[in-house]
DNA sequence: TCAAAAGTGTTTATTCTACACCCATGG
DNA sequence: CCATGGGTGTAGAATAAACACTTTTGA
C-alpha cells in the first residue's frame, strides 16, 4: 500500500503570531505581504509546512527568517481550516505563538519583510482570518500567563521591577498595587536582585532583576499564581 | 491566480480521544481498525477531513459515526504533523478530545466499529503516534478541569456527590476530604440538589443533584477551582 | 529644594485545611 | 441491631487584599 486511496490532499501552512514588548506595552510583529494574493495588505508570518519538516521546524523556520531568533518560546495553538478560509485553495493553517525579546530580533531582516511592531489598540486590518488568530493568540497568552511565568520570555535579560509590573498590567489590562505584586513575584523564587541600578526612568534609579534560569526550568509547569483574579480570561 | 504554485499537498485527519465515565473510573473508546495499514490493531477513532466541512465539523462528524451522538463537549486539542507519524503517505491530524455521557452511546453502532471502553491502566498498545494523543488528552483534560467545570459533561443528568467526588479523584488520581469537596463544589452554585435520592450504592441512599444548566452556561469560562493544588498538571 | 519614581510593612478579610461524629436504612 | 455509606460544622493556618509614607537624586 503506497497511498490512501480517494483522499484529497491540501496545503497545510504554519502562522506565527508574534509578541514583544518595548518596556511599555506589548507589541505584534506583523508584515506588509509581498505576494499575491492581498499583495500589500497586513498580516502574520506565515508559510508552508515543506515536505521534510515536523510542524514545530517549519513554525521555528518561519520566525527564523522574520527575525533571526533561534531557540525561542514558541507554542502550537491552534489549527484552522474552514473550508474557504483562503480565497486561493484550501489550506490548513496551524498557528503558533512566539514570545521574544523585542532587542534581540534583527531589525535588518524584518524590515526586508516590511515588518513592524504594532500595539494592540491601532493594528491595522489583516487578511483572511489573521485577525481571529491574534484575538486567538491573546487569550492564550492570558490564560498561560495567568499559570505559568511565561511573560519573562518577552523581557530582556535585565529588567525591572516595574517594566515586569507594566507587562502584567498591559498583558491584562488592569493595573495591581506595587507592594503586593512585587512581594509576590518575589516570593516565586524565580527574580535575583542584580546589584546594577537602571538609572533612565528615574534619578534615583531602580535595581535590575535577572531571571533566576534554573528555578524557571524547574518550575515552569507548575501553577504560579501572578493573577489575583483570573476570570474572564478565555 | 488558481492555487499556489510548487507546494506539496498533505492528507489532514481528524482524530478523536473520546472520554467517558462509569461512576468509578475515567475511560477512553478505543476502536479496532478496520482496514489497512494496521489492521485488527487498537485505535482512537479518526477520519480524514472531507472537502466541504471544517475542521469541527469533521470531528463532529467522526464522533457521531461512532457513538450516534451530536451536541458533545468537543474540543480541538493539537495537530500532530511529524513527516514519518503515518507509514503510508504524510498525513496531518488533528486531535479532538470529546466529553460524553457514557450512558447515552449507541453501543450498536459501537460494536459494529469493534470499540470497546478501556480504563488507563489496562489501555492496549495503540498504533502511530495515539498513544501520545491519549496522553496529551488526559494532560489536557487535567488542565482544563482544574479551572473550568467541564467534567460535568461526563456525568448523566442525575448523578450523587460521591460520583462527582470518584470523577475528580480519578482524573486527578488522587483523593479529596468529603466534607471540603462538597462544600467547594456546592459553593459554585452549579448544582441543584434533587429530592429523589440513589438507592443503589446505600440503604440510607444519596441525594441526586442535577447540572444548573443555565449557571454552568454562564460561568463556563470562569474560573472554578475545584482543586487544591494544580501544581504539576502539565 | 522639589518633583518623580523607588522602595518597603502592617492590619484585616478571606479562603483553605484538617479533622470526627451522628444519621438513616436494609438486611 | 448492626454494618454501611451519607451527611454535616468548626477552629486554626495560610493567603490575599487594602492601604501611605519615606527615600533618593538630578535638574
Amino acid at each position: 500500500m503506497k497511498y490512501y486511496p480517494g483522499q484529497k490532499h491540501y496545503l497545510v501552512a504554519v502562522d506565527c503570531i508574534i509578541f514583544g514588548f518595548d518596556g511599555e506595552h506589548l507589541k505584534l510583529l506583523l508584515i506588509k505581504r509581498g505576494f499575491e494574493p492581498k499583495k500589500d495588505e497586513w498580516s502574520v508570518m506565515g508559510g508552508f509546512v515543506q515536505p521534510s519538516e515536523s510542524l514545530d521546524q517549519a513554525a521555528a523556520r518561519i520566525l527564523h527568517q522574520l527575525t533571526g531568533l533561534s531557540n525561542v518560546y514558541l507554542e502550537q495553538l491552534q489549527t484552522l481550516g474552514d473550508p474557504d478560509r483562503d480565497p486561493i485553495e484550501r489550506t490548513f493553517s496551524v498557528v503558533y505563538f512566539a514570545l521574544i525579546d523585542i532587542d534581540k530580533y534583527e531589525k535588518q531582516i524584518s524590515s526586508d519583510y516590511n515588518a513592524s511592531w504594532v500595539s494592540f489598540n491601532n493594528s491595522p486590518n489583516l487578511i483572511f482570518d489573521h485577525t481571529y488568530m491574534v484575538t486567538l493568540a491573546r487569550k492564550s497568552l492570558r490564560y498561560k500567563a495567568s499559570l505559568h511565568p511565561i511573560l519573562f520570555e518577552l523581557l530582556p535579560e535585565k529588567f525591572t521591577m516595574r517594566q515586569l509590573q507594566n507587562l502584567y498590567e498591559d498583558v491584562y489590562d488592569t493595573s495591581f498595587d506595587k507592594r503586593n505584586f512585587s512581594r509576590k513575584v518575589l516570593s516565586t523564587g524565580l527574580l535575583i536582585k542584580q546589584r546594577e541600578k537602571d538609572k533612565l526612568s528615574s534619578k534615583r534609579g531602580s535595581f535590575y532583576f535577572k531571571l533566576n534560569k534554573k528555578e524557571y526550568a524547574t518550575n515552569f509547569y507548575a501553577f504560579i499564581k501572578l493573577i489575583p483574579k483570573p476570570d474572564d480570561l478565555i
